[in-house]
This record gives C-alpha cells, structure tokens and sequence, in this order.
DNA sequence: AATAATAATATTGTCGACAATTTATCTGCT
DNA sequence: AGCAGATAAATTGTCGACAATATTATTATT
C-alpha cells in the first residue's frame, strides 16, 4: 500500500506514520482531540516524540494545534474537500504537463503496460482498482514530473488528506471504469510528449472525482 | 513587511520565525549546518524549542534534515528556483481563476486602486513595487480564492523560499514597469469575473518573472 | 605509510520534571 | 438560583539530563 517508501528510523517516525495511520484511516475520528498524555501512554513513547509527531501532522494539515490549549484532528467538510481537490487539480495537472515533457520514455511504457495489465480487472469491476490502482496511477505521473518539491508535497500532504476523506466518507465503488478511460488518455498524451493536453485531461479527470464524491456527500446529510 | 499576520505566542513560534528570517534573509548561509546547541545557545532557548523550529522550517521546505546526523539550510540550485516556480504557476493560477470566482466585488475594487496607487510610483521606476508591491498584489488574489489550504500552503511555505531565492540570488531591479502591466490585466480579468483569462494570464504572469529571473542566474555563473 | 579496527568525542534523539497557561471546580455575593 | 471571582486540576510549553547514533581521532597491523 505504501507507494512513497518511507522509512521510519526514530521513533518520532515510528509513531508520526501511526498516528497518521490511525487517522486517516479512521481509528481517531476526524474532529478529536489529540491529548499528548494519552497517546504517549497509548503509543508507548515519551509526550515529546508525541508532540513532534502531532507537529508533523499539523506541517500535513490533518491536525489543527492552538497554542497552549492543544491539537484537534481536522473536521472534514465539503467546503474543505473542494479546497482540497482544486489544489490536486492544480497541482496534478501541471505534474502531468511535466510528465509530458520529462518522464523517460522507460516509465511511461511501465505505466502503458500497467494499465493494460488493468483493463480485465477493471472490466469485471474489481474494486481494488479504485484504491490502490487509481493511486498507483496519480503516483508514477507525479513522480515523471521530476519536480521534488510538486512530489513531497503531494505524497505527505494532499494524498494523505484525500484519503482521509475517501475513508471517512466510506468511498467505494463505481466510477472505476470510466476513470480507468481517463487514465488511459492521459498516458496517451503524455507518449505523445503533448503536455497541454496531458494538463487538460489530467484536470478535467479529477474534475470528475470531485464532481463523484461531492455527490455521495450531498447524498448523505 | 508582513503582510500574512502571524503572532508568536510561544517560544517556538518566536525562534522559528527568527531563524527563517536570518536564513531567507541570507544572515545563514544556504548550504550550512544547523546546529542545535549552537542555535539554542544564540537564541537563548532551549534545545527543543529549536528543534521544534527546525522541524517547521523543515515542514516549509527550507531546512533538509537527516536523522541522527542534522539539519542543514536547503542549497538553492537553478533546478529548485525552477521548481519552484513550476509550482507557483499551478497554484497561483489556480488562485487566480477562483478569486476571478469568489473574491468579493469590495476587495476587488480595493486592489484595482492599490494599483493605481502603485502607477506613479511605477513610471517612476520606484523599486519598492517590486518587492512589497508584487507580494502584495499576489497575496491579495491568493486571499480572494477563498481556499483557506492554498491560502497556508503559499503563505507559509512557498513565498518565502521564492523570497530566499531573490535574495540570495541578489534580485532587485528591472521588470517593474512589465510586471505592473501584467497585474492591471490580471485584475481586470478578475472583475470581469472571468476565471479562465485570468488563471492564463497569471500563468503567463509568473512564467516571466521565472524567465526574468532564470536568465539573471544564468549571466552569474 | 596506508588501512582497519577501535576508542574518544560530539551531535542528535528521547525522557522525566518543572513552569506557564488554560480549563474546570468551588465559593461567596446579589 | 445565577453569576463573578478565586482556587484547584489538568494540559501544554520549556528545560536540563541521559541514551543512542554518527563523526572524528587514535592505535595497531600489514
């Protein structure tokens, strides 16, 4: 599942990726309060790795701290989810004009042949394609940009945040095929070195998820 | 000069704002050490509020850090400044189509007369505009997309790294007059509330500033 | 003399204790 | 009873000390 390999060497690191698993996948719900005191006892530290560890979360935004009182897991919100995916818009679409003008040729037919390897899975509607294939996808493009900062940047921060909401929203489902089309396209252009296109299409495709997952949360309330 | 209010209530927060000034103002040399008791001993603090200063300053990109050995000032390279401004043509142009959406009809007129406020003050060649002017203007149409998390992400992290690159790379002077052109164009898509122009001219915008600045880099070595 | 192993030093990581601040509880007054 | 202020409890912020790791210096061997 871990795409971007982190490695967690101290024990600061240890307990951030735990803490940051807990709540993005839904253990510690959104909104909570995070008493120091407790998950040092809870993770078995001391409550300064602990605040180093709420300290990175809040660098992630998916904890808010207010000095002298304390750290509260963010409360998801539509308003904040569209927030979210604009950046991703903006941030994804210029990766894949990057893509389009960096990624070596090598990756891109990896990526070619990664979707083919897809298409029955998608075809029978294989949930995991959803999940960690879709993933999978944003990732290497992100990666083919070869901009560092674009990368950190979206795999600590803004993937995290988006699945947090996908969990929390109980996001599963369709969507797969037609995404699955998208994706397809998107790689084309990239092969055909056309970054302008890559850019469109690489935003109007998550144009579509925003427009998807913001129906479901109208749905519900 | 701060135009992002940002109170420091705690001792951190004090240190962390100091030593990101000394760094992005150059008084801390890109490429050097950061030793903690050395850090802590200069500002009169203890270890771990300079830790915790040094974790932010990592969070924001301007620090590198490894573990168990430290954390050093990141080292400006022709590829980051690129980078960088990669970004900022996403985000910022994405900024600009949404505040051409949100951004309220009083705040749009308040900038369009900064502007013409700056007019004199531009013809003249006054180079104030370019620094505290420019930041301004973009500062302003950041708020106005009314994306609380690209409002931080720019505030907090990318605008002062694009800073410590102009200042380390010595960049005052020319392209005041141009730029001023840019903005009113900008500003005028804004109020015709047209999204599109102006995320493209603001792309166009930050494109040429990155120009500017790349060939200035270029004449160095 | 050069290299490898080992010891010494310095730096970062972690911890528990104390200080400062906020939050909750209690007391007294109208 | 309800509110204001004072007091107590709990939580976060800061500190100095110790542990673990990395770096440097030393020694031994070829």
């Amino acid at each position: 599942m871990n795409f971007f390999q982190e490695k967690a060497v101290t024990a600061s690191d240890k307990t951030f990726f735990h803490l940051r698993e807990d709540i993005v996948e839904g253990h510690i719900s959104s909104g909570s309060k995070l008493s120091e005191v407790e998950l040092s006892t809870k993770y078995e530290v001391s409550r300064a790795v602990v605040r180093e560890a709420i300290n990175r979360l809040e660098a992630c935004n998916i904890v808010e701290r207010k000095a002298n009182v304390g750290a509260r897991v963010v409360t998801l919100t539509s308003e904040g989810l569209l927030e979210l995916y604009q950046i991703r818009e903006a941030l994804e679409g210029m990766a894949a004009r990057l893509a389009a003008q960096k990624m070596p040729d090598a990756e891109i037919n990896q990526l070619s042949s990664l979707l083919e390897g897809q298409q029955d899975e998608v075809k029978q509607r294989n949930v995991y394609y959803q999940e960690a294939g879709d993933l999978d996808f944003h990732y290497r493009i992100i990666v083919g940009s070869q901009n560092q900062q674009l990368i950190t940047m979206l795999s600590n921060g803004i993937y995290h945040l988006a699945r947090m909401y996908r969990v929390q929203l109980g996001m599963t489902g369709p969507r797969v095929t037609t995404a699955y089309d998208e994706h397809i396209h998107i790689v084309r252009a990239i092969a055909n070195r056309d970054g302008e296109l890559a850019e469109i299409l690489m935003r109007r495709h998550i144009q579509y998820s925003k427009n998807n997952i913001a129906v479901k949360l109208s749905n519900m309330k």
